[in-house]
DNA sequence: CATGAATGAGTGTTCATTCAT
DNA sequence: AATGAATGAACACTCATTCAT
């Protein structure tokens, strides 16, 4: 990742200035400002729906002056894409090395995925929205790395079924995915808003993160 | 449902031409060749990438006749929607409310879901990708819409509750989202192909149609 | 004219249904109606904005029944223009042939036109906005029809000049167009509420006529 | 008025570039290029005829260039009608607002609208027909617009009447009404060829306006 | 680096007109 | 005569991308 800032740090909004020096200081600056800018538009609007002149509006700067840094429009999501996917994979991969057991890394991924919506919805609206979705044929290389947070689950719950602590009749893969959808789908229902929240919503995302993974390890029935 | 044809019936193939007269024969017959051409070339190149004359010339017919028939291109959209989603819903409802218990109900809809997907995966792949998504923000029917599922199974897993068939302290709602959510990322993941099938993809649908039950009803714990 | 009711008739609603027999009784029907249609219409809408649906929908008659009867929309507007201008001119002939002197022949011609314009707002409209404007450049007979008001209000005033009623230094013909365009800009006042009537419209009509008349002969000095 | 080069000025022909300087030199050169392309096709073709192509390569630029510059179609023609009208407007403004007597302004006016005619013809075109009528039920501004050029004559002629310069028994309102529609007609007859010069044009459109102001003073009679 | 004017291909939509029945 | 489905040319408008300064 060239642009090092996991989910994690992001939550923790370390400082900011010092991953940007790749660049130069005004360069990088209007970089950010760009990014930024195309993280909120595509948000609210969707991909399809911004234009380039959206993007330089809101970041302020030039209309010509987003090509200078970007090739073209795609190039905004893609770099979108692999800065916040790529910082949210760290995380995962941090979670899954760590010598704790199947429970409490799977509780560790909800958290973080959850949190990393409450936080930056915008960020998780075109992940899931705009990325996986839009473009789907176009690249390749998408598909792949969003496979790599497939494979880092499925390999936890392997080690789990090694280590004895998980049922070994289920393929770990299709756990994976079920589970993987179970996040997936609370953030979705999130952003349609077709679930309510009352109270507080830090308490919220908490319990659910809990919910989901008791659900995944004992069941409902 | 005006075209009450869910996704069973129009599995079996059941006779088309007796649900045909809402409208004079030709104009149906025309009418359904563009809505058959949009689903097809919707699910090849996506909503926003399809021009009106692909629909034309894949269903064969004169450019300005799709008019004649749907307002604008998003009418068409919506019309499949509603069509198939309809037919979906219809199914599932069906299921609700027969008397079996939870775990035949919940298997019943994901066979349901699965085998869909196999016969017909360009429904399916709008279904997922074009309408959900796309137009997310424009029709708050279309989320209401979406809502009815989550509604119908919720219910489901409310009444299995209270016969004491399953567990009583989880959220019967984000109980649902979950097993949704299980079922919408594995026919994603087919979607995406990121999970190759080896072998027979009937018994392939129908052993994950199980899995996903047993691993929601039992856990992996 | 083939259907010769002038806007004098017109305004005393003779007998409608004598004039019909030069066609099929229910073919002149249909063709009344849809010219009758046409005329509400164009002055709504205007000529460019109405489409040959719209006047078919309110003749409530089959879309493609307007092509029977007329080759295309222009003519649909010619054969409005003809019938009633013919109408209007027939008027107009009748005063200038009569044996009065000029003053009462410039008060008929008054009159009537603003008459006309009180009953029938909708052929005025036409008349003025769609027909002299519009499609100005296409048919030159349609100048040359217009023509025929001048030429006929140019002879009576030439004719007062001989018999000494008027003055004899000013160009007929420049005469004749001064004063159609007062009535003319009254009118198109009216449509265009640039002025607000208060009280008898009728009175008021009578009153402008004169005052039109007054003005021409005797001058504001 | 923003663009203040009114009918006179015009006319002189009176430095272009001084007013250049609300836009960038360049931009504003592109601006009136598609203007002047504007006026002329216009007046050729009509406004519902005028492709923006046609404007486009009558002013040699890139078609999409016309869409920086203007919002749409319509924006050129509003354009147009408030920068002729408006410095048309202002020339009458500054003829009413001297202190000569009646008789002298009307023949301003008139020598003012007919010597417009004569250099510029298109312009009249445009504001005769394409303005006044075309979109007659769009905008009332544009009609509030044109009832300035009728309260400021009516206020001559109210004058007028209180100097003991002209009669009093009649609307000034009216008459003022028809003293415009005596120069319009004659406008519109030049335009529609109804009536041929012959000799010299500068004289004829002087006598003319002598004609119209004589036979509006003096009456006919 | 920065600006924003310039370019022009692309596309949804309209609607007069024709045609088969 | 009557119907309305079928046709397709036409056109306004958008917007990603390039370019001159």
């Amino acid at each position: 990742m060239n642009d090092s800032r996991n989910l994690e740090s992001q939550m923790s909004d370390g400082a900011r200035e010092k991953a940007m020096h790749d660049r130069t200081e005004r360069g990088a600056d209007k970089r950010r400002l760009i990014l930024d800018a195309a993280i909120t538009v595509f948000a609210n609007k969707g991909y399809h729906a911004t234009r380039i002149s959206d993007i330089a509006q809101h970041a302020e700067i030039a209309y010509g002056l987003v090509y200078h840094y970007f090739k073209n429009k795609e190039k905004i999501l893609d770099t979108i894409f692999l800065e916040r996917w790529g910082g949210f994979i760290d995380a995962v991969q941090a979670i899954a090395d760590d010598e704790r057991g199947v429970e409490e890394k799977l509780l560790s991924i909800a958290a973080v995925t959850l949190t990393a919506y409450r936080r930056r919805p915008e960020w998780v609206k075109i992940l899931v929205f705009e990325i996986q979705r839009t473009q789907r044929f176009a690249d390749p290389d998408r598909v792949r790395v969003v496979g790599q947070l497939f494979q880092l689950i499925t390999r936890i719950l392997r080690e789990g079924q090694e280590r004895g602590e998980l049922r070994e009749d289920l393929d770990p893969a299709l756990a994976c995915s079920i589970f993987i959808g179970g996040l997936d789908i609370v953030v979705t229902n999130r952003v349609l808003d077709l679930v309510k929240i009352e109270g507080d919503e830090n308490a919220y995302y908490v319990k659910i993160a809990r919910t989901v993974v008791d659900l995944f390890l004992n069941g409902m029935g």
